[in-house]
DNA sequence: TAACGACCGTTTTTT
DNA sequence: ACGGTCGTTA
């Protein structure tokens, strides 16, 4: 069996070299998941137990793919192979080693939103401002601290943290990752950063358990290594230390998960740690034509502090890359329609071939309504999770407390879901009865006649029987019997059964989906213990991909950049090129997080095998008002020479800039008026914008039904102004024009105002 | 305690 | 635009 004979010379060379430190930097496009594949392959081959292999990924769907292709090449014995995300592999090891740190072996994963959850209680027992004390920003702050090994104590303790909060205005922080910290204790519960956090944990007071899985993984490999924050860091280091059998693969060029604590310098140092390494560059691309390698190439360019490396492509030269510009974020949405019909036709080539890809969820809506248009079936990857829906919420939580009944966050969401008169008063008062005599919750609602009166104790009181009876028979059934039992039993089933609205409707299917999936998980044959329990324990760290129906299903795929890592398409459409929305506002303050935009875009165009579409809108709807949109700056860095723009972005006043400076002039002279004067107050369209231009008097607009290309005209608003260019049909019909004061413009000859000077 | 309506912030990306 | 949260009212 030479299987190796598929690679070449680089790639064998990386995949043979299975012993000591090894990185392979593998460009994108070259067969990274090839050379891994084969690599462990190999290892099999010679002799070593799957079981002393450890494979770490980053996404679910890049363990499942990777899985599946193992087992191609050598057989079912690749199942015992440890393979999956840091989070599932580390919170397997957590189940077997929890009592060690005091936490139950079936403690709770939670989730973001319970985090949150947990958080926004937090912060209102301590009365603080919820505005200063943004969620999202305690979150970030207390995930970054754990993310960097920094416990509670330790937080405490450390003067330069704490100053950083005081300048902030939120000295409270420590305070607030204290009484985090200890409330997940309580409730038994680890959120994601913790499956890290307290691996490390683990590793660090117990040198025998340390011992053990130095010895029990011989080998290990990690991919996307680029992505890997300080704490997954350290846990691959400390496994490694014995063997040091550690290859790593990953691409500094992609790395896009800095904002959630990746550290690209864990790659780019890997050299010092293992002096000894040895470094395997893949730089052939085999994925896409020259033409998109080298504008991607041409974007990249324009980061520092990389990994040298050449990547080329020996494929075609291929088609130039098309960029569109459209009037609105709804007709750029009809324009990637219309080019998908046009292309599927020309290149004989299914939906499937066709991917969308953006920055942000809230783009999908307007391509998902030309699509649908247009009769072109798509897919949706991402977004809100089937696991993360109200409905399932609901009644995970009914699961989650009937196995953890100190899983604090799934009781207060259920304790009164359906109605069963606990309200808001008497969660308050259990909480208060908790807090001050050092009980957890549970403890208070199975003796609620202590600490409660008359009707509530009663109702809450029930509530905890309900539970208890649940627990009786999650001992005694397999995992659907149970599910199916408490379904039924804690009144969800019936409250959903009884909204006959479309939503509600929707809500009871998806619990029948989720009844569906448990009752399959009840029948499988590879799995020793059927419980209920052990379905639960990786409920948390799902996504959506476990949940495809048809995988195979001929769809357009629609999905962000982030969630396009490591997949390729035909055609891409790379789409809502705009300056604050790609770069995302939110990068701008900061070189390095504008350079991680890039290399989110230098991602995304390396997605595409033949053919690449870019395109940006001059306006869009965001939060619910249309604003005006600047071309990105990304479409500045790419080499003019492998575009085709299906439009003329030039001045007609003789400069050849030949790039997108002219929306641009035009959007900042326009910008700055508008914010040169204090707003109205009501600002609800165009209309309202400060006059700039005192209109001549008599002004009156003309019959524009024959207007031509060179015409003076003049606008009542934007002052005179020369048209350049008229395109589009019948009312539609769109005119460039470009105004002395203003730069150039766009603008529907059906709404604006024109008088025809000459 | 429940139901209704006003208001607010949200849109970065994922385990 | 939209859903979640808060305050008011019955």
């Amino acid at each position: 069996m030479d299987f190796l004979a598929g690679l070449n010379p680089n790639q064998r060379a990386a995949a043979e070299q299975t012993e000591g430190p090894v990185m392979i930097v593998a460009g994108a496009g070259s067969g990274k998941t090839r050379v891994i594949t084969y690599r462990v392959a190999h290892l099999i081959q010679k002799r070593v137990d799957p079981f002393n292999i450890l494979v770490l990924t980053f996404t679910n769907k890049a363990a499942k793919e990777m899985r599946e292709r193992i087992i191609k090449v050598v057989g079912s014995e690749a199942k015992n192979i440890w393979m999956g995300t840091f989070h599932s592999i580390f919170a397997r090891i957590l189940r077997v080693e929890a009592e060690l740190i005091g936490y139950p072996k079936n403690f709770t994963i939670y989730d973001t939103d319970d985090t949150k959850s947990l958080l926004r209680s937090i912060l209102k027992e301590m009365n603080l401002d919820d505005k200063l004390y943004n969620v999202n920003h305690v979150y970030g702050r207390i995930s970054s601290a754990k993310n960097n090994l920094i416990s509670p104590q330790e937080y405490n303790k450390n003067e330069a943290l704490l100053a950083e909060d005081r300048e902030n205005g939120r000295p409270q922080m420590g305070q607030i990752y204290m009484t985090y910290a200890q409330r997940c204790y309580r409730a038994g519960a680890m959120d994601f950063d913790d499956l890290l956090f307290k691996t490390n944990v683990l590793l660090n007071k117990h040198p025998e358990v340390l011992h053990k899985y130095q010895h029990q993984f011989k080998y290990l490999m990690v991919d996307e290594y680029q992505d890997t924050n300080f704490s997954q860091y350290l846990i691959v280091k400390r496994l490694a230390a014995v063997s040091e059998n550690i290859c790593v693969v990953g691409d500094d060029a992609q790395s896009i998960y800095a904002f959630r604590g990746a550290n690209i310098q864990n790659i780019l140092n890997f050299q010092k740690d293992y002096p000894d390494v040895k470094i395997f560059k893949l730089e052939q691309n085999y994925r896409s034509t020259k033409t998109i390698v080298n504008a991607a190439n041409s974007i990249i360019a324009n980061n520092k502090n990389q990994l040298e490396k050449n990547v080329f492509s020996d494929n075609e030269e291929g088609d130039k890359i098309k960029v569109a510009r459209a009037f609105s974020d709804n007709e750029e949405g009809k324009i990637v329609a219309e080019a998908i019909i046009q292309e599927k036709t020309l290149k004989s080539l299914p939906y499937k071939g066709f991917a969308i890809l953006y920055r942000t969820n809230a783009q999908s809506r307007a391509m998902e309504e030309s699509l649908r248009k247009l009769n072109v079936p798509y897919k949706l990857y991402g977004g809100t999770s089937f696991y993360q829906r109200k409905e399932i919420k609901d009644l995970i939580s009914y699961f989650r407390l009937t196995y953890n009944p100190n899983d604090e966050e799934a009781l207060k969401r259920v304790i009164n879901y359906p109605r069963r008169g606990i309200g808001d008063t008497t969660v308050e008062k259990i909480i208060v009865a908790a807090d001050k005599n050092q009980y957890r919750l549970w403890d208070v609602v199975v003796n609620a006649h202590m600490f409660l009166d008359g009707r509530s104790a009663t109702s809450v009181g029930n509530f905890g029987t309900m539970i208890q009876s649940f627990q009786a028979v999650g001992n005694n059934s397999n995992a659907f019997d149970t599910a199916m039992h408490i379904a039924q039993h804690s009144g969800i089933l019936k409250d959903l059964y009884e909204d006959k609205s479309v939503e509600g409707l929707a809500r009871y299917e998806n619990i029948q989906e989720l009844l569906n999936g448990i009752k399959e998980f009840s029948e499988r044959e590879d799995i020793e213990q059927k419980t209920l329990d052990i379905f639960l324990q990786d409920v948390a760290l799902l996504t959506n991909d476990d949940n495809d129906k048809d995988p195979n299903a001929d769809t357009v795929s629609l999905m962000t950049i982030h969630a396009s890592k490591g997949l390729e398409f035909p055609v891409v459409f790379i789409v809502g090129l705009e300056e604050n929305l790609f770069p995302s506002q939110l990068s701008l303050n900061s070189r390095s997080e504008l350079e991680e935009e890039r290399r989110l875009f230098y991602v995304a165009v390396t997605r595409a095998e033949t053919k690449l579409h870019l395109s940006y809108a001059t306006s869009r709807y965001r939060w619910g008002t249309l604003n005006n949109c600047e071309p990105s700056r990304f479409l500045d860095e790419l080499n003019p020479s492998y575009l085709d723009l299906d439009f003329n972005p030039r001045n007609t006043n003789g400069a050849s800039d030949g790039g997108f400076k002219s929306d641009r002039v035009a959007w900042q002279a326009k910008e700055k008026d508008t914010f040169s004067k204090p707003k109205p107050k009501v600002v609800k369209t165009t209309s309202i914008l400060p006059k700039a231009h005192v209109p001549s008097e008599g002004f009156a607009p003309s019959d524009t039904n024959n207007l031509q290309v060179g015409m003076e005209v003049e606008h009542e608003r934007f002052g005179f102004g020369k048209v350049v260019n008229l395109e589009g049909n019948k009312p539609d019909i769109k005119a460039t024009i470009f105004f002395k004061e203003l730069g150039q413009k766009q603008l529907l000859l059906k709404f604006a105002k024109l008088r025809i000077v000459q």
